[in-house]
DNA sequence: GACGAATATACGTCTATACGTATATTGACG
DNA sequence: CGTCAATATACGTATAGACGTATATTCGTC
């Protein structure tokens, strides 16, 4: 992956935003979507052109696609995931994100789920909805 | 400086080449403009948008413009450039740049009208064309 | 002041992409 | 099979920005 498909993936708001949740681990599209508070097309538009780009690997789980960093990264996106994480810290947008990403992750039948995901476990839970 | 902005910037090829090249210290227009073999406008405009979004400085000595990352960066402009100064080393174009960055700084008239700019001296050089 | 070198700006065109609306796809379940 | 939830794609529109051509600006020199 060349360094300039690596920043035009973080050149958008939106991506940067979606790319920072994803860092702290995997998400499905839904709570990606009510957290940054933007329309599901947007949200799913977004996340294709990450994966076109190699900058996300997703994975279906029943209903819920779950959307991750790649588990192998070049150097250089590694690198500049690693920058990206510490220069979110100091704006406003990014720790509103982590807040509520916070709340999303504290549902138990959510955090079920991404737990099994990170496992590679196939997810035997079952709860008909992810999204309230 | 806004993060964004910052990737708004890295995420065009001929901008990223030159702040690359910006790493290695100051350079007037008409040689980034050699080194890259791009037209005038094009690099004038580049550093331009770069310059209206404080990624880098510029001073006139006589007839030439010196381009110059800022004196001042914000720990994000410093992690970024940190990374992108690391992440260069791989790809051949930075690679060739830099070969041919190296060709122009040979060059007596040039070193030292550039020394003169990094050590804020005045250009006191008589040298009528710094392009050959 | 005319001229040349270095650089910047204006203007027009073209392309990538951001986004909204509508519609399609996929999977689970009764 | 019909339906719903979650997600993706198609299509149209609007805008940013990349770039070429022409022209302006700025400085030094004769």
């Amino acid at each position: 992956m060349k360094l300039i498909q690596i920043y035009q993936c973080l050149c958008d708001e939106t991506r940067l935003r979606i790319l920072h949740l994803l860092l702290r681990g995997p998400l499905c599209v839904c709570h990606i979507q009510k957290i940054l508070g933007e329309s599901q097309v947007n949200i799913s538009r977004h996340l294709s052109y990450l994966k076109e780009r190699g900058m996300v690997e997703a994975e279906r789980h029943q209903n819920w696609m779950i959307y991750r960093l790649p588990a192998k990264c070049s150097p250089e996106l590694e690198a500049n995931l690693k920058c990206l994480q510490d220069c979110c810290t100091t704006e406003a947008v990014f720790r509103g994100d982590l807040a509520k990403l916070q709340k999303v992750v504290s549902i138990r039948e959510v955090r079920e789920v991404l737990e099994q995901v990170c496992c590679g476990a196939p997810v035997l839970g079952k709860a008909k909805s992810l999204c309230r």
